[in-house]
DNA sequence: CATGTGTACTAGTTATCATAGTACACACAG
DNA sequence: CTGTGTGTACTATGATAACTAGTACACATG
């Protein structure tokens, strides 16, 4: 399965399918077209409540991400329109600016960060092609 | 004042005095040995509890931020000790790939992504020098 | 009609955050 | 010693979010 979910962690179920589901697409596990598992199955599969994962799916849909046909199914959308652009880059600024505050209290050097980061992507990379 | 608190956030007014005080630190704006304000000086500035104050001052002194001497005072520490410093060394991967596909959703190529970030790097050696 | 979809609703539990007020222990200047 | 300023501890209260549980409804399809 492509999902796992820790139901002691600090960040809320449902966000933790978005996230995964985000993620799934990203790497193309899950590609345009589609077909998500249905509320209660994924529910079932995830032993957590159908409204939890019915709030997932409801997010992921005001994010563009799947499509929600009622009676049909849930599947993933064909473009990822990206609505708020303008938000999400504020916010993906504001988060590196913590990273940077947060590696100068682990004493790491602004340039070691940097290359931290290049890392950071060179294996996500990696991942990507082994599925 | 170095320090702003929104109270409509979602993020926690504590943690967002965390979060000031460490960004505070980084920039140089406050330096080793520096009082900060009394508990309920700060508390009376920002228009917030003193236990709120004095939870965000207890969660600096576990990061070795702050050190708190009873009677006389906060004062900023003197050399930041990275304690757990594999852990958040794990969550800072670990952000980073969340926003790694957050990029992919808006998207954004990878190459840009990593060029924004040297922007913000650059950006923030600069605003440092200001102060 | 029967089944499988997503959705909506109520009810209740648990946990976190924040406020308010009070009290205590310690350091230090007077 | 006393008064004042520290951080800390405690109880009580309210607000909000996350999650579970159960039930019911509307729609699409065979």
């Amino acid at each position: 399965m492509w999902l796992h979910v820790d139901p002691r962690s600090a960040v809320p179920v449902y966000q933790q399918v978005v996230e995964g589901v985000k993620a799934a697409v990203a790497r193309g596990v899950l590609k345009p077209g589609d077909k998500l598992p249905s509320v209660r199955e994924l529910a079932m599969e995830l032993t957590i409540n159908h409204n939890t994962v019915a709030k997932a799916y409801q997010e992921l849909e005001r994010l563009h991400v799947i499509e929600v046909i009622r009676g049909r199914g849930t599947f993933i959308a064909a473009e990822p329109v990206p609505a708020d652009r303008d938000h999400r880059m504020r916010e993906l600024k504001h988060a590196m600016v913590r990273w940077i505050v947060e590696a100068h209290h682990m004493q790491m050097d602004e340039e070691a960060l940097l290359e931290l980061f290049r890392t950071v992507l060179q294996e996500w990379r990696n991942g990507r092609e082994h599925e």
